[in-house]
DNA sequence: CAGGATCCAATTGGATACTG
DNA sequence: CAGTATCCAATTGGATCCTG
């Protein structure tokens, strides 16, 4: 384990079970809870499992706000969208390969 | 699922057990199964799942010697290189924003 | 609505022993 | 040497039900 342990992290969230679905959504704007679990097909389990993660590793932001019933919104972080671009970019690189 | 579907696998293979460390090991050039053992501390079980992946995946090449004891010698492929390459790129991207 | 808790099924990976 | 086979432990994720 080295210095890279963050950047292997993040890789492994993101290519894990609605990891990256999650992140486009985001990009759309602000998305709430029950539109995730909607947009990715996946279980509450998981998809709050994977958020938890997203947030903690800086990359997806959490607002929850003070209403009945409750509403939270998930977004990307700036660096978040850093990471969804260069993910892309390597994809399209990987496409020319292919 | 889409035409992503390609890229996802990559980064999964890439931050499963060993696929990191696969990678940077062969940027060294040519190694065998067994300095690969060594080298990333892996059970030959998952090395040799994962080497298959990656082989598969267009990452990594094989090259198999009519010798004896048998020699077989793992390379990094262009596109491995570029991969590799581009990862190393969003390290330090994410690092500046750590 | 946004999750947490629980139980279970599938996947992943280690340890060890074995073979072409 | 370069793996494969087997058995087992840990992790991951789905389904379902429950609650602040």
């Amino acid at each position: 384990m080295g210095h890279d342990t963050r950047t292997r992290e993040i890789l492994r969230a993101v290519s894990r079970q609605a990891g990256w679905e999650i992140l486009l959504a985001l990009r759309q704007g602000p998305t709430r809870f029950s539109e995730l679990e909607e947009g990715t097909q996946v279980s509450p389990r998981t998809l709050s499992e994977r958020l938890r993660e997203l947030v903690e590793l800086g990359l997806v932001g959490r607002r929850a706000f003070a209403e009945v019933p409750p509403r939270v919104e998930y977004t990307l972080t700036p660096l978040g969208l850093k990471l969804l671009e260069a993910l892309e970019g390597l994809e399209s690189l990987l496409e020319e390969h292919a």
